[in-house]
DNA sequence: GTCTATAACGGGATAGAC
DNA sequence: GTCTATCCCGTTATAGAC
């Protein structure tokens, strides 16, 4: 269909620029003059620049929750309905990992957009991580709470929460200084990633005041 | 000393500006407003834009790192040699906690200012970023190596990279709804974060293929 | 559907008065 | 040191021709 290719080639443009440069500092012309597009063309097919934000995000993330999705029944499947913790955290960890390997630069791209997008103010990036912490969330609490009995929901949600700060971090750095993704070796780094948070989900909760009392120091560093 | 006033109330006004719209998003005109100063003043004292937010992360990042070391020593001294993964983990995790609790508003606006700006591109940030990763990473890495004597030192820089994901992402989102830290509660959220990351920092490296192989699927979900 | 042209505005930076 | 005034550029968005 050579109909909207001018639209695929908005949006295509559109996930590098938002990637490399976040939101703000994205503008249209400069899309219109990677995509040879005029740019009537965006504002015809998008409407406004947020509204290109979100068709840009939704393109992304929705096709990776759902596989998030369909991993975490397999595997919930495949044991039994009661899959392990490494699991759980396949499912959650691996669509996102598996997207960079297998497009590419273009994986890469979309990567860094999706982890940057988490600082991005405005309502579309809101909409959008609300989905994620929504039912989606809520299905791999589920799944982890059976895995580990001991350790309450609330925990659970909030350790989850610290898996999504790694794997947020990892995206927006893919390919950059300080990448935590070896692109050489995607499915590697899958396996360091579950093995290092998996013990950490397991981990019993501490009794209140257990830690060694290192924050009472430190009065006013930052004055100047 | 009201001789430099002004330049106090630029910084002040900046580190906000910055750490609500990021450097894109922010702009001059908008802290003279706030800052109830005139554009030109900006560009005398800190003569651009870019030098500006410099001067910014400056005031932030270094007392804290200065902090960090501070208590990694103590804990150094206190353990005659060998502390604890958890008290390694305080030493790196707490300056940023501090700053929060103990200087309440300003804090939170440093801490997102701090957690948003690992996501900037530009020079300044990378050089600010390098000097965390520098010696200050080493130190720590060291002192990690000697608690784990069984992780290698790469992991363990690695599995370093991935806390401070996860501190990055906390400062980034403090106060907004992604909220990792309990602003009435900083302390248990101190604990909380040790308890979750110790084991993982202890976790012994995964065999090779161990993994499950749920990668393998998904051919090209993002297409469209 | 795609273009040109332009409106309406805000941006960073600077010269020069005080 | 701090201000006013201005330069010059880029921005989003839209109107209207083709």
């Amino acid at each position: 269909m050579p109909r909207d290719a001018t639209r695929q080639r908005i949006l295509d443009t559109a996930e590098r620029h938002f990637g490399l440069y976040g939101f703000a500092g994205t503008s249209l012309r400069g899309i219109t003059r990677d995509a040879r597009v005029n740019v009537a063309a965006i504002h015809y097919h998008y409407g406004s620049k947020e509204q290109l934000l979100g068709a840009t995000m939704d393109r992304i993330v929705a096709p990776v929750n759902a596989e998030r999705l369909r991993l975490l029944d397999e595997a919930i499947a495949a044991a039994g309905g009661a899959p392990s913790v490494e699991a759980i955290l396949s499912a959650f960890l691996c669509p996102d990992l598996i997207l960079i390997r297998d497009l590419g630069d273009r994986g890469v791209m979309m990567a860094r957009f999706s982890g940057r997008s988490s600082t991005e103010p405005g309502e579309v990036v809101a909409r959008v991580l609300r989905g994620i912490f929504g039912d989606l969330g809520d299905r791999f609490i589920d799944a982890l709470a059976v895995a580990v009995p001991d350790v309450p929901r609330s925990e659970l949600a909030w350790r989850l929460r610290c898996v999504v700060a790694i794997i947020t971090y990892l995206l927006a750095n893919t390919g950059t200084g300080l990448a935590l993704l070896d692109l050489d070796d995607v499915d590697g780094t899958a396996e360091r990633l579950v093995a290092f948070l998996a013990p950490a989900i397991r981990s019993p909760v501490p009794a209140a005041g257990s830690m060694a009392e290192v924050a009472l120091a430190m009065a006013g560093g930052a004055a100047s």
